[in-house]
RNA sequence: GGGCGAAUAGCUCAGUUGGCUAGAGCGCCACGUUUACACCGUGGAUGUCGGGGGUUCAAGUCCCUCUUCGCCCA
């Protein structure tokens, strides 16, 4: 029985603040979202990439959250077992940086004041607190997933992965520790990798110093003078550098030079000459002085090292650049990466650690020591003065690195850091791109993911921390040769049971794969000390793919789900995230994690910005969604969604007094507390902290950029509102093809088309042409055209039958290609729909899914593709808009009916007889002649439209200017063509080399406009004829 | 310094392998409340496709180069 609507039972306004948490829990409580393996379907399944528990998700997630569900929605309906794997990620810098900070804020306690159980237990509070706040944004975004199996990289589960991983590589020997310079915060005194760093050019200075030679011979310069910007670590020395053939690394600077000097344009000439100039003037004036202290490094001159009353060697190498400054150069090993690399060459200069682990300087550096970094240049410059052994200082500016969690300047120390050894295991995960089992899109970004890869430098996996998986390893060092072998005899042999020992020179590491709390407690009985530090975050997020389902156990989500179908991701983690799956994967499984990686594009602010939680600059998808509604929310970002362009998305502040839109600045966008320009009231910000804040009323972020889905929404509501309203005594029956008017087989060939290229589209990831193409689709013709037409049809009971089934069917379909992008509201209509037809289809008419989710996905129904039928209807577009635009110009009062008729062929008259009834309900105008010998009126306005001439009677409605200006305008524009048109055709190479088709349709075109010009001038002599 | 990308209407952006008389949304102008929708309808105006050179019968599209901007790497 079928349930009719009408204007009081449907509201005009999709209410999506009341429907999204119905349907929601609608999908949840029927077990949609859920999955179990299951042999008789293909298996579909992607891993979320999980969000870290920092803070809340911004709109760079609602993004990458929306393309996922489109996928997972639409091959769910296509009939796979998809599962859409959930979890968050523990994020181990970040998070504990939030959380220590808040920790000084509000009570003035370090980490360490605290201890590591208390702290850890805090940040588990506060992962609580935001996994749930996240967890809750993906619900109200409508994402499907399957929560039932949600993870987190610090679980049991991913725990037992992380072991298991770690276990098996320190047992192939892949896994070793090492000093090696890392990047140190000093703020939050831990390493950081080189991708949480940035650069930052600040002002600073070169300061020119001499070290004093110790005994010199006759001739030899009594000091060396080296250049620096960070005098400071002078302290540190342990050599100075020469290089070892200035003449000759001159001598090519100077080629280098010449060869840029003739390929460089214009401008950079002068600026290259200059430096060959100089180059050229140290040739003559500076060698004898470089060659000679090369002869003193080979002789093995020392240097006095000032301060420290230290000695250290002149030494050869080529880090010295003759070219620049002195060409000397002091060698810094502890705390610069390129005299790291100068050690290396030169062993026995040794390093000289200067630095304790929170940057102020150690023990044995005397005078100086408890000193910060800042405080000890000072004091450094100040005593080298004073010594008469500093030169010249230089204005200068510097890039300094800086630790993008603490924003504090980053000290180049030496540290023990775990490595994992990645030679191997890079190239396998380059060989699976290389190979194609793992395929990029948009593929050009293989290259990044190949070069660094490429480069396989070893993976630093320790970070000095608290939260995270603590590295088990037990060592023991300085152990003698007897501990060692009965360590090697007792432990070596058992790998099997989850024991594995590697020495280190004089230390031995054991590593235990699983908890195990006797052997522990035996280790540590025989000295060994557990490894302190935890795992970088991303050797957890690297198994994602795998200790999701389950892995080391063998579960059978494994065996069906792995490898995973795609992964959809942003690109700035591509190397850091998406090349460690690949290569964990193939170590652990045996097998990439994917086939598929969908690279998006990323969310800018109005300056082109990233968004991001520490600029301010974040956007809560939630202000969206309350504002738009979580389908215009993910239309919008779907329908942004192109290949090349990253999204910018310029954003207001929306006053919640007066509602008044206020552009975020930068300036505004940190604020907690921000005045509006309009009504002058406070409102509050996301950076509200203060009792005094939280109390203002809260502006929401929003952006106009949404408008445009949230109008597409409301349009689709309100032709299923006119759909559902004219569904009154609808009765489900075939419909044969014969019974189908023009209109109906105009729409569902267009319906057939539409389906094959949002299917194409979206399995091709190219989700904004799919919603482009429903858009248009959608308002140009399903509702400008369609509904529109169908409107005389419901009123005649000969014609309402097959409109209302022809009708029913079209909405049915048109529902389930829009259903992944946008759920809620096609959902909405989808259960409408069952109330007013419950049983739809124009074939054999079935019973509709409970639920849109579960519905079939609509089959390209190939024998409704109709070209012809599009191309007439097109003619009837053309004549009706032809019709409308003479109204419009001639500004014709809508209720005025007008007469109109079109000189056409035979064969235009016989598709635009049927229609005549729609001219008159769409443009209020009736057709007085159709065909090859129609006269036209004595006074009329006309328009000439593929091959049609149609003519409306103006007897005594003429505005004569305005037809004139009209005419002589078309006129022109006609005439312009025409010209260029000839042109191209009498081209004989053109005509010769061209296609024949595109020869031929120029030509019809030309012909065309030659009629169209001809109406134009006719219409123009008539009408001054009139003046 | 190397790599990748972008520059198209006032704004934000589409434009598949060259065939274009360059499109959309917003904004703008005119008209309009015809019972799905003013979050609307109908019509209109608006462009040296960043500059220069080249390939081609044909360039927004391919190549070179310059300018500006963004991102990544060193």
């Amino acid at each position: 029985m079928s349930t009719a609507f009408s204007s009081e039972t449907i509201s005009n306004r999709f209410d999506h603040a009341e429907a999204q948490g119905r349907l929601y829990k609608f999908w949840e409580e029927s077990g949609f979202f859920h999955a179990e393996p299951d042999d008789s379907k293909k298996p579909f399944c992607i891993t979320i990439p999980p969000p870290n528990v920092t803070g809340a998700l911004h709109l760079g997630h609602a993004l990458n959250n929306t393309l996922q569900d489109c996928i997972v929605r639409m091959k769910r309906m296509q009939g796979f077992n998809a599962l859409w794997m959930p979890g968050t990620d523990h994020a181990g810098i970040a998070t504990q940086a939030v959380v220590e900070r808040r920790l000084l804020e509000e009570e003035g306690k370090t980490r360490n004041e605290l201890g590591r159980d208390k702290l850890v237990e805090r940040i588990w509070k506060w992962k609580d607190q935001y996994e749930i706040r996240i967890i809750q944004q993906l619900k109200q975004m409508g994402s499907s997933c399957d929560w039932a199996r949600t993870r987190f990289t610090l679980d049991e589960v991913c725990a037992r992965a992380v072991r298991a991983t770690f276990f098996d590589l320190f047992k192939k020997g892949l896994i070793y520790r090492g000093t090696r310079l890392v990047n140190w915060d000093t703020h939050l005194q831990t390493a950081v990798s080189d991708d949480e760093v940035f650069h930052e050019t600040v002002d600073g200075h070169f300061w020119h110093i001499r070290y004093p030679v110790i005994d010199p011979q006759p001739g030899e310069p009594t000091h060396v003078e080296i250049a620096t910007t960070r005098p400071e670590t002078m302290l540190g020395d342990t050599a100075v550098a020469i290089h070892p053939y200035p003449a000759q690394q001159l001598a090519k600077v100077e080629s280098d030079l010449r060869e840029r000097l003739v390929a460089a344009p214009e401008k950079e000439k002068a600026d290259i000459e200059t430096k060959l100039d100089a180059v050229l003037e140290r040739q003559k004036a500076m060698l004898p002085q470089l060659e000679l202290l090369r002869d003193m490094a080979e002789d093995g001159r020392r240097l006095v090292l000032p301060l420290v009353d230290g000695e250290i060697p002149l030494i050869l190498d080529v880090w010295a650049k003759p070219e620049l400054g002195s060409g000397a150069v002091k060698i810094t090993p502890a705390h610069d990466p390129n005299d790291y690399e100068v050690w290396q060459r030169n062993s026995h200069i040794g390093s000289r650690n200067i630095l304790n682990t929170d940057g102020t300087l150690h023990q044995q550096m005397g005078r100086y020591a408890g000193l910060t970094i800042v405080q000890a240049r000072k004091q450094v410059v100040a005593d080298l003065d004073e010594q008469g052994l500093l030169g010249e200082v230089e204005d200068r500016e510097i890039e300094l690195a800086h630790s993008d969690r603490s924003k504090t300047p980053i000290e180049p120390y030496l540290a023990d850091q775990w490595f994992v050894s990645m030679g191997h295991l890079a190239q396998t995960a380059m060989d699976a791109v290389t190979e194609k089992s793992v395929k990029i899109f948009p593929q050009r970004y293989a290259k990044g993911y190949l070069d660094w890869l490429s480069e396989k430098r070893d993976w630093p996996v320790s970070r000095q921390l608290w939260w995270g998986h603590q590295i088990p390893v037990w060592s023991k060092e300085d152990s003698t040769l007897e501990e060692r072998e009965e360590a090697l005899q007792k432990y070596a042999a058992d790998t099997d049971q989850g024991i594995s020992v590697t020495l280190q020179e004089e230390t031995i590491h054991v590593c235990l794969e699983n908890v195990n709390d006797s052997l522990e407690v035996e280790l540590e009985a025989a000295g060994f000390v557990r490894e302190e530090d935890v795992l970088d975050t991303w050797f957890s997020s690297a198994l994602w793919p795998h200790s999701t389902l389950g892995w080391p156990e063998r579960t059978p989500e494994l065996a069906y789900w792995y490898p995973t179908s795609t992964l959809i991701t942003s690109r700035d983690i591509i190397t850091l995230w998406v090349a460690r799956m690949v290569l964990t994967g193939q170590n652990n499984m045996g097998d990439i994690p994917f086939h598929e990686v969908f690279i998006h594009p990323k969310i800018l602010d109005g300056y082109g910005e990233t968004m991001s939680k520490s600029k301010g600059n974040g956007v809560d998808p939630l202000d969206v969604i309350d504002k738009f509604g979580a389908d215009a929310l993910r239309f919008g970002l779907a329908y942004l969604t192109t290949e090349a362009q990253d999204v910018r998305m310029p954003v207001q502040f929306e006053c919640p007094h007066c509602e008044t839109l206020l552009d975020q600045t930068k300036k505004n966008r940190e604020l907690p507390r921000v005045a509006c320009s309009k009504c002058g009231e406070e409102f509050s910000t996301q950076w509200a902290r203060k009792e005094e804040d939280l109390t203002l009323k809260r502006g929401s972020v929003v952006s106009e950029r949404f408008e445009l889905a949230r109008n597409f929404c409301n349009k689709l509501w309100n032709a299923s509102r006119f759909a559902l309203m004219n569904l009154e005594g609808y009765s489900a029956e075939p419909v044969a093809d014969d019974e189908l008017a023009t209109e109906d087989r105009w729409l569902l060939s267009r319906l057939a088309t539409v389906t094959e290229e949002v299917t194409k589209n979206l399995e091709g990831y190219h989700y904004s042409e799919a919603a482009r193409t429903l858009y248009e689709f959608a308002w140009d013709e399903f509702c400008s055209f369609y509904v529109e037409i169908s409107k005389p049809r419901m009123q005649e009971a000969t014609t309402r039958p097959i409109a209302q089934r022809v009708l029913a069917q079209a909405l049915d379909t048109l529902l389930r290609l829009l259903h992944p992008l946008i759920p809620f509201i096609t959902e909405e209509v989808w259960q409408l729909l069952g109330k007013a037809a419950p049983l739809r289809g124009l074939g054999d008419p079935a019973k509709a899914a409970e639920s849109i989710m579960i519905a079939a996905w609509p089959e390209v129904n190939t024998s409704h593709q109709n070209l012809a039928i599009e191309d007439r209807f097109s003619k009837f577009q053309a004549a009706l808009g032809a019709v409308r635009e003479i109204r419009s110009r001639q500004n014709i009062p809508p209720r005025k009916t007008v007469e109109f008729c079109v000189r056409c062929d035979d064969a235009t008259v016989e598709l635009l007889q049927p229609m005549e009834a729609y001219f008159s309900f769409m443009a209020n105008a009736t057709a007085t002649a159709l065909g090859p010998l129609v006269t036209p009126p004595t006074t009329n306005a006309t328009i000439n439209r593929e091959g049609m001439e149609v003519y409306i009677d103006l007897t005594d409605l003429i505005d004569v200017a305005v037809e004139i200006a009209r005419n002589e305008k078309e006129e022109e524009r006609l005439r312009n063509q025409i010209t260029g048109k000839e042109k191209k055709l009498s081209n004989e190479r053109f005509v010769d080399r061209a296609p024949a088709e595109v020869v031929q349709r120029e030509r019809d075109s030309l012909t065309e406009l030659q009629e169209q010009l001809v109406t134009v001038e006719k219409a123009l002599v008539s009408l001054r004829g009139m003046k």
